[in-house]
DNA sequence: CTTGGCACTCAGGAGTAAGGAGTGCCAGCG
DNA sequence: CGCTGGCACTCCTTACTCCTGAGTGCCAAG
C-alpha cells in the first residue's frame, strides 16, 4: 500500500523536518533530495502518506510534519542505527577508563551521553537483584549501633546502620561477619533472603537478638533499594529546544525516580536499543517527547538500563548510535572493575 | 538621607513587586499600604529612592522595580526571617527523621527545601576535610585488587579500588587494616596524610608495596573528593518563573559541581543564613539569580553549606526563614545518627 | 513639605493589509 | 494510468497603524 516512493518521501520529510524544524513542503523537497519527480507529484503522495496518518500538517497551506506513527515507520524501516565516528569513540572510551568507583562511572556516564546526544541522559545504577555480593562488612560504629555495609559485584556498595537491642561484643560481631560472608559470599542478591533465613538460629543464643536486628535491616535494604537508583544530565538541553509549555513537566518527570523508571522502560524487551516515540510513553504529560533506551551490562548478564529523553523531533538514528555505543562501553567499564 | 517613609515605600515596592510580579505604581502603593500620604508624595520618594540607585523604571511609564541593591536594603534592615509554621516544621522532622543513611538524609533535605521553598534547592554533602575517620576497611575482591572503605563521622562512605602489585595475604591485609584503624581512628581527615606518612616503615618488608599502594589511593582519595560532592533538586520549579532566555544558564550552572560550589559561597562567613543577590553572585549568566544558603553542622562544627537559588524577585523573607531552619533539622539528624 | 491637577510618554493590544508558502485539483501528455 | 505544469485558493506571518491606559514629572497652591 506503501510504496518504495513514498517510503522515500517519508523519509526525506522526516529528516528534512528534524533538521530544520519546519514544516517540509513539496517544493522544498523535490529540490533537495533528487526524487527524480515532479512537486505535483510528491503531493499527491504526501495526500496518501497523509490519509494513513503518518503526516500531517499544522494548518493548512503549510508544509507537513511527521507524525507518531510516522516517527515509528521511520525508526522502524526506513532508517539504520548511525556508528559514531571513530574520534567519538575514543573520547568515550578515554572519559570512561578514568573512572575511578561506580558512582564515579555512573556519573561520568551519564554526563558523557547528554553531551553526545546534546539530550537529556538517563542511567539506571546496576540493579541490586541482578548483582551477587562480593562482600558483607560489619562494624561497631557506637554502643548499640552498628554498621552494615554490603558490596556487589557490580560495585554498588549500600549501607545501613543497624541498632542492636543492646551492646554486642567484637567477638560476636566477628563471628556474625564471617557467617555473612561465608554463606552470602558470590550469591545473587535474590537468592540472600533464602539463604540467610536461618542466620539466627547458627549463633549463640546472646547473639540471637542482634542477628535478627542485622538480618531484618540486610532484608529492608535489599527490597527498599530494589532497583530505584536512577540519575540523569544535560537537563540544560531541554532549554535549547523549544519545549515552550511541557518544559515544566518534563523537569517534574525528570525529578521522580519511579516516573523515569517507568520511562526507560522494562529491561530486556530486545537486545538492542528501544524507542518510545511520543504518545506511546506511558506517562501523560510527556507525549511530545521520545525514550531511546538500551540495556546494559556485562557478558550476558543485563544489570540495568539508560538512555536518553528529547523531543519526539530528533535524530534517532545518531541518538541510537550513541546510546548503544555508550551502553557497551559501559559495560566493558564494569567487567573491567 | 532616606528617612522612615522612603525605606517604608521601599519595603512595600519590593513586597508588592514580589507578590505581583509587576512594576508597581504610586498609586497602587497609596492603595494597598496605608502609608499616610498621597501618590504623588510618594512619587517623590519614589523619584529620590530612584536616584539613589534603589529602584528603577523598566520604562517611561511604568511603575518601579527594586534593583539589586534595592533587595539588598530590604534584606539587610527592612526585614525579618520569617519563621515556619509549626505545621511546616513538624513536617520537616517527621520527612527528615526517616532518612536510614546520608545519601538519603541528603536527598530528602534537598527535595524538601526544594518544595518548601518552590525553588531550586542546594545541599552540599558534609565536607570530608571537616570530618573524621569512624572506621577504615580493607577487603580483598580479586587477586591483587583491593577495595578500600572509608567511613566518617558524619556518615559518609567513600570506597575505592586499589590495584596491588601483587597477590598479599589475607594475613597482611589484617595487619593493613588494623593498623590504619588503630592509627586512623577518630582522626580528623585534614590530619590523616601527617599520621600515615610512615606506615610503609611498620609493616614487614614483604609487605611495603602493598602499603604503599594504599596509603596513594587513601591519599588520593582525600584531595580528589575533597568538598566537591554536591546535589540539587526542584529544577521545574525553574520553569514556573519567567527566567526566560537565562534559564539555559541557570541549568547549566546547576550540573556544574565547581560553579554550585562556588554559589553556595564560603562556609562560615557568617553563623546565619546569607544572602547573594543577583549582580554579587560570582557567576556571570546568572545576574538575575539570588542564592540564599546557610551553614549545617552538629554542634559547633560546620560541615558544610546547603541554600537555595532564585530569581533575584523572590521572597526573602519566607525563604530565608525556610533555609534557615531546614539546615538546623539537618544538623540535629546528622547529631542523632 | 504635601497635595491635586495636568500634560506627556510609551508599552501593549486590536485591527488591517500585504506577502508568500504551500496546497488541492484539473487537464494534458507520455 | 501515472506524471506534470498551471492555477486558484487558503491562511499563517509580518508589518504597520492606531488607540488606550497606566504611570510619570512638574507645577502651583495649600
Amino acid at each position: 500500500m506503501l510504496d518504495d516512493r513514498k517510503l522515500a518521501v517519508l523519509r526525506a520529510i522526516v529528516e528534512d523536518f528534524v533538521s530544520t524544524n519546519e514544516p517540509v513542503g513539496s517544493k522544498a523537497l523535490a529540490e533537495r533530495h533528487n526524487l527524480g519527480v515532479s512537486p505535483a507529484t510528491i503531493r499527491n503522495d504526501m495526500a496518501v502518506l497523509e490519509e494513513q496518518g503518518y503526516i500531517t500538517q499544522p494548518h493548512t497551506s503549510a508544509g507537513r510534519v511527521p507524525t507518531d506513527k510516522g516517527y515509528r515507520l521511520f525508526v522502524d524501516r526506513l532508517s539504520t542505527i548511525k556508528p559514531l565516528s571513530v574520534a567519538e569513540r575514543r573520547a568515550i572510551e578515554t572519559f570512561l577508563s578514568g573512572a575511578y568507583d561506580l558512582d564515579d562511572v555512573v556519573s561520568r556516564t551519564v554526563r558523557l551521553l547528554a553531551q553526545l546526544t546534546r539530550q537529556v541522559a538517563v542511567v539506571q545504577y546496576p540493579s541490586l537483584t541482578r548483582s551477587s555480593v562480593r562482600h558483607v562488612e560489619l562494624v561497631q560504629v557506637a554502643e548499640g549501633r552498628l554498621l552494615l555495609v554490603l558490596i556487589t559485584n557490580t560495585g554498588r556498595v549500600e549501607q545501613r546502620v543497624i541498632e542492636t537491642p543492646g551492646p554486642v561484643s567484637e567477638e560476636s560481631i566477628g563471628h556474625l561477619r564471617a557467617l555473612l560472608n561465608t554463606c552470602l559470599d558470590g550469591l545473587g542478591l535474590g537468592d540472600v533472603p533464602a539463604a540467610v533465613a536461618d542466620l539466627p538460629e547458627k549463633v549463640g543464643p546472646d547473639d540471637r537478638p542482634a542477628a535478627a536486628a542485622v538480618l531484618s535491616v540486610l532484608l529492608e535494604t535489599l527490597v527498599e533499594k530494589h532497583e530505584e537508583k536512577i540519575v540523569f544530565a544535560g537537563a540544560a538541553n531541554l532549554a535549547a529546544v523549544d519545549f515552550s509549555q511541557s518544559l515544566r513537566e518534563v523537569l517534574v518527570a525528570l525529578e521522580e525516580q519511579v516516573v523515569l523508571m517507568r520511562l526507560l522502560g522494562e529491561t530486556g524487551d530486545s537486545s538492542t536499543v528501544t524507542v518510545r516515540i511520543g504518545t506511546e510513553n506511558p506517562d501523560l504529560g510527556l507525549r511530545s517527547t521520545s525514550v531511546v533506551a538500551a540495556d546494559y551490562g556485562v557478558g550476558d548478564l543485563t544489570l540495568a538500563r539508560l538512555g536518553v529523553l528529547g523531543p519526539t523531533r530528533m535524530d534517532y538514528p545518531s541518538t541510537m548510535g550513541a546510546v548503544r555505543a555508550v551502553a557497551r562501553y559501559v559495560g566493558q567499564i564494569l567487567a573491567g572493575s
